[in-house]
DNA sequence: TTCGGATTATGATTTGAGTCATAAAGCAGA
DNA sequence: TCTGCTTTATGACTCAAATCATAATCCGAA
């Protein structure tokens, strides 16, 4: 049974060889394009093969919101896609990347067909508002300290994380963290250092270990 | 095709019958009860039948933030439920309540032998990712006028909210306001006056109408 | 009808994250 | 090795939301 285990990203979310008997594509993007942009109608299914995908947004004055890191294995932006609305967010390849790219109708097809693939969106997408419900109650009320400390944990569960001697390590610089977490970089810069004298973290050549 | 419906407080997660059919049992809640508490390992299906629940935290100095409201016919803490995890949040019964209560065996047994429900259940949880998308750009970064004009407007779609000649009724009060966007009541009665002066809205014996 | 609690309201004050400016350090590519 | 860009760093200053205090209004229950 696929709901015992909580860590989506070790299954993908639609086995390869299903993908590609339902003439799945494979598209290349090169770091930094934009996969599809706030407001666009979704028409396709995307799944990601190599590389790193964001979801953000940006505001009137510039500034960017970070809604998730996506990685190999994953999908993203299928709400839309569901509930047949426009993205609330922007798609940027992180990395170059290759991903499957499936057009509606056939991946609605493909769902259809093969009733585990429901089941492992129904987890992929519990999982996704599970981060996104622990941040909302951190992000709204909580000083920097705590929604940083609250993302680096997270982010070591759901994020690029490598467990060295000294601790995880965390793969995000101080900017990224200010993206996600809606703070600025000189608070980020700041609280980080404020983290380390309290001994919550450690900072070693400049990188975050936790 | 359920796809094609966005709205989904029109379609019971699960049907009665069908909820009936595998021995769900009514449960009655008088306002203010708690139904489950933030770190309890989910073991039951709920979906309302009457009445109005909330999930909300409290963090450390007693302050809550809102993770939602929901209404007859919506269920509530599945994502947990699929994950094997512990609740995110506490959900509390807003006014006197009647809840289907179906234990995970049978709910799962459920699920299995209706593909159509695992089609409601990821527009639900599309729904409330969208949601939480929405709010967690706005909440990160901007201005409080800015944050409260998007609940409104969300809440009028997803909300308890009536048309009447003045426009919409926002059933919810300045307190709650601030509780699902993380800001202060003094600030919400302040930013509401604002937006009213900026005809952003009306207020009409205290309540606000867009 | 009265009473008490919740809700809305308003002013004065504080505070801490944002902003701005500037610079050092690290790093990739020519 | 030099150059230019990104990332990290730090200090000074600003400002708006939080905080604190106080009160009027509304509303349901006794």
């Amino acid at each position: 049974m696929v709901f015992l285990y909580g860590i989506f990203s070790i299954f993908p979310m639609i086995p390869e060889e299903l993908l590609e008997s339902h003439n799945a594509l494979r598209k290349k993007y090169v770091k930094g394009d934009i996969i599809f942009r706030e407001g666009d109608l979704p028409s396709q299914y995307f799944q990601i093969i190599l590389g790193e995908v964001k979801m953000c947004n940006f505001n009137d004055d510039g500034r960017e919101f970070t809604q998730g890191f996506f990685h190999p294995k994953q999908s993203f932006g299928e709400p839309p896609l569901f509930l047949n609305r426009v993205y609330p967010a922007n798609a940027i390849a992180v990395s170059d990347c290759e991903l499957f790219v499936l057009s509606k109708p056939l991946f609605l097809d493909l769902i259809q067909k093969n009733t585990s693939v429901s089941l492992s969106i129904i987890e992929n997408l519990a999982q996704r508002l599970h981060y996104k419900s622990v941040m909302a109650a951190e992000i709204s009320s909580q000083e920097p300290e705590h929604r940083l400390l609250k993302l680096i944990d997270y982010s070591i569960k759901f994020f690029k994380t490598e467990k060295e001697t000294q601790g995880y390590r965390i793969d995000l610089t101080r900017q990224q963290m200010a993206d996600l977490t809606g703070l600025r970089v000189e608070t980020v810069i700041r609280a980080i250092k404020a983290l380390e004298k309290k001994s919550e973290i450690k900072i070693i050549n400049r990188k975050v270990y936790r």
